[in-house]
DNA sequence: GCAGTTGTTGTACGACTGTCCAACAAGCTT
DNA sequence: AAGCTTGTTGGACAGTCGTACAACAACTGC
C-alpha cells in the first residue's frame, strides 16, 4: 500500500475573480450565439462555463446583470475591431472612415451570432434604468468616435452631430438587417459588400454636400 | 318566487374566430408594451384579453406564433399609418417622401411601446425558419414602398435598390435609437424632430447627388 | 502540518413556464 | 324544446426558471 488516501485530482480549480468573471461572460456570449435569447439561462451558462449554477449568482447580481456585462464586453470587442481597422487604414481621413464602415459589416462584427446579445440587451433597456444608462453611454461613445472621424474629413462642426447620428443609424440599420437576413437565405437580401458600398456612397453624398454647400 | 333557476348572465361570450384572434393579438401587443419581452407569457396575455389561458393554445400553435402574429399586425398598422401620411402629403414626390420619414418618427410609429414587439420578434428570427421568412417578406414590402417613392423623385433605376436599402436602414436605425433613448432621459439623445431632419437631409444628399452626377 | 479564508458545489425552494385535455356551456339548427 | 356543434373553461402536468444557502474543499499564510 503506497497511499492510504488515494490522491485524486482536485474536484475543481479556483480562479481569480476577474478571470472567472471573464469566463462567465464568454460562456454567456457563446450560449446567446448558439441557443438564442430564449435558450439562455443560468444553468445553460454554467454548463457552458463548466461550473456549478450557483457560481453565477456569486459573481453577478442576476441574469440581467450578466447579460448587461456580456453586452458591454462584446461592444468592447467591437470597438477594438473598429479601432484596429481604422488604424491599419493609414492617415487619409476618408480612407479611415471607409475602413470604419467596411469593418462594421465584416467578421467578427457583422455576425448573426452577435444578434442575440443585442436583442437580449435591448429587451432590458426599457425596464431597467441602470441598463438604459449603460446603453446611453455606449451609444454616446460610439457616436463620438464617428464624429471624430467625420471631423477629420473636414465636415463643418455645425453638421457633425447630425452627420454622426445619421451614419450611426445607417450602420446600425444595415448591420441589423445583415444579421437578420444572411445573404443566400433570402433572394432580396444584400451582402456585406453591398452594405459597405451603400454606406460609403451615403458618406460620399453627405461629405460632398457639406463641402459644396457649406 | 319568480324564478326557480335564477337567470344569471352568461359566464362568457363566444366570439367569431377572427374577432377572438384579433383580441388576443391586441392583448399581446399591450402586454409587450407594458411588461416588456420578459413579462409576456400565455397567462399574462390571457388575463389582459379577459379569457382563460387555455384559449391561447386554441387559436395559436404556441406563444411564438402569437408573437409573430402580433408583429405582423403591428407592422400592418405601421404600414397603414405611413400610407396615410404619404396620401395626405399630396402629389409632390419629394413632399411624399418627406411625409414618409416624418411619420416614421411620430406616434403611433415611433413609440417605445412598440420596441418590445420588435425585439421579441427579432429574437425568434434566427431560430425559426418560418419566422425568418415572415421577416424577409415584411422587410421586402417595406423596401418596395420606399423604392416606389424614390422612383417618383426621379432617382435613376440603377440606384434605386441601394438607395432604398440605405433609407430603410437609416430610418430603422433612427427609429430604434429613438425608442431606446427617449429624449429627456439622456442628455445626448436626439428628438423625433431631429430624426426627421436628419433623414430628410440624407435624402437631400442622396437625391441631389443622383441628379448632378448621374 | 494546521488553521483560516473564500471560491465553489449541489441542492432545495417557490414561482413560473408552455402545453394539454376532459368537462362545460353558449348559441345555432332542427 | 331538444340536440348538436364547438368556443371556452380551468386545472393538471412536467418541466424550467432565478435565487438562496449550508456544506465542502482548494488554496494561503502561518
Amino acid at each position: 500500500m503506497s497511499n492510504a488516501t488515494p490522491l485524486r485530482p482536485p474536484a475543481f480549480r479556483r480562479s481569480e475573480p476577474d478571470a472567472r468573471r471573464a469566463d462567465l461572460i464568454a460562456a454567456t456570449a457563446r450560449v446567446l450565439a448558439r441557443e438564442g435569447t430564449g435558450g439562455t439561462s443560468v444553468r445553460a451558462i454554467a454548463v457552458e462555463a463548466g461550473v456549478s449554477p450557483g457560481l453565477v449568482g456569486h459573481y453577478f447580481a442576476g441574469i440581467d446583470a450578466l447579460v448587461a456585462a456580456t453586452y458591454a464586453h462584446v461592444e468592447h470587442t467591437v470597438s477594438e475591431a473598429l479601432d484596429a481597422a481604422v488604424a491599419v487604414a493609414g492617415p487619409n481621413p476618408r480612407a479611415r472612415l471607409d475602413a470604419f464602415v467596411t469593418a462594421s459589416f465584416s467578421p467578427p462584427i457583422a455576425s448573426g451570432e452577435l444578434l442575440a446579445t443585442w436583442t437580449a440587451f435591448w429587451s432590458l433597456v426599457r425596464s431597467r434604468p441602470d441598463i438604459a444608462r449603460q446603453h446611453d453611454e455606449q451609444y454616446a461613445a460610439f457616436r463620438a468616435r464617428l464624429e471624430a472621424l467625420l471631423a477629420e474629413c473636414g465636415l463643418p462642426a455645425a453638421r457633425l452631430r447630425h452627420a454622426a447620428i445619421a451614419i450611426t443609424a445607417l450602420v446600425d440599420g444595415l448591420w441589423l438587417e445583415l444579421c437578420l437576413s444572411p445573404v443566400g437565405l433570402s433572394p432580396e437580401a444584400f451582402s456585406a459588400d453591398e452594405a459597405g458600398a451603400i454606406a460609403r456612397s451615403v458618406l460620399d453624398a453627405l461629405i460632398s454636400t457639406g463641402r459644396s454647400a457649406g
